[in-house]
DNA sequence: GTCTATATTGAGATAGAC
DNA sequence: GTCTATCTCAATATAGAC
């Protein structure tokens, strides 16, 4: 509506969410706090203060990218909350959902992953992963009681195994590669539930 | 030999050791980056300078507890190496022994999974990392060659999510807490190898 | 082994022109 | 939407006395 027939994103620079891609590109490369508005500039091929026509600050940056992540975390659980459903569905589509948000949006969840809550920002990110967190450790609960998950082993400590492994796909998963996301999903879902060991060797164990 | 009859641990000042303890704590607190000199000396209630007679620059505090984490982690994989063993009890003990080291060196591990690859020290250090990453992978191999590990998820995968859960180990346990080393152990492996479902689910999935 | 300076660099951020 | 120039502050590290 207000200029001319363009397809609105910006050709002469850039718009806000293409700065946004490439700083969080940077920020898991080095880290936060090791990534300058320097080295941004140059990897946008702008000066600093240009960066600063879309960002108020650094952190600004940062809390759209672990807000973008933490959104579709809470939007996983709510999906998946299907009342009536077996726990043991419920917890199945939160880790595969879980799973999908990791690959659709990699780049934001590693970011999250890394927070540590040393200023205001980080702290409220952290807050709603914990609240994330404490929302699958109850389901798994749930799933436990229900007769689906072992008892010998503490709640707290499955919940907590399950997601270190599933957050560390952001360590090594890269898209493009040899694996999707449906295959990885299935993967996690088969090792957790399953566990590696093979068919056969159960058996005799139990023998 | 130098004094008079002390033990030794320094009781006017710090040793190096002291000041390595304190500062890796603090960098597993606020990251390595975010944490300056300046709050590592009010830490050890100390001036930022004297915290130089014990360490030339900020980073050989860091060289020095990375390379204790990757030493330990180095030996375990000596340890288990017992030629003519079952790849299985290799790997089991590999990660049996990641396990304790983590615990018993919990905050140099943490440090070290930290780790981003932005300076010479931590290059090295990231290098020393994927070497044992690589070893663990082959014997993961090695163990489904031989029939003990599920073949339908692809090995490289099965590693990564193992250790991804191992080492997520880092984010959560706090020694005193609850659960001790050995326990951690044995449910670790247990869920990797065995899975969260119930034996009876097992059994109703195959008929 | 610790201190009080201080040198020096690089960071995040702003001013104001184009 | 981008630029150059600059401000301000905090960081690592050093000098040299006690």
């Amino acid at each position: 509506m207000s200029e001319t027939t363009d397809t609105r994103r910006g050709r002469p620079g850039y718009d806000q969410r293409a700065v946004l891609d490439v700083a969080v590109d940077a920020f898991n490369e080095y880290g936060y706090d090791a990534t300058s508005m320097g080295v941004l500039a140059e990897r946008l091929g702008l000066s600093k203060s240009a960066i600063y026509h879309h960002f108020a600050a650094k952190e600004d940056i940062l809390e759209l990218a672990l807000d973008e992540a933490l959104t579709a975390l809470e939007n996983v659980l709510a999906d998946a909350n299907k009342p009536g459903a077996p726990a043991s569905d419920r917890l199945a589509g939160v880790l595969r959902g879980a799973v999908n948000v990791l690959v659709e949006k990699l780049p934001a969840v590693t970011l999250l992953l890394r927070v540590r809550g040393n200023t205001d920002v980080e702290r409220r990110a952290l807050a709603r992963r914990r609240a994330f967190d404490r929302a699958v450790a109850s389901l798994v609960v749930e799933a436990r009681d229900e007769g689906s998950l072992r008892r010998d082993i503490e709640p707290g400590i499955v919940a907590r195994l399950l997601f270190g492994m599933i957050n560390s796909i952001v360590e090594w998963y890269r898209p493009g590669g040899q694996v999707d996301a449906a295959t990885l999903a299935d993967d996690v879902l088969a090792v957790a539930l399953d566990g590696l060991r093979t068919p056969e060797q159960h058996d005799a164990r139990r023998a």
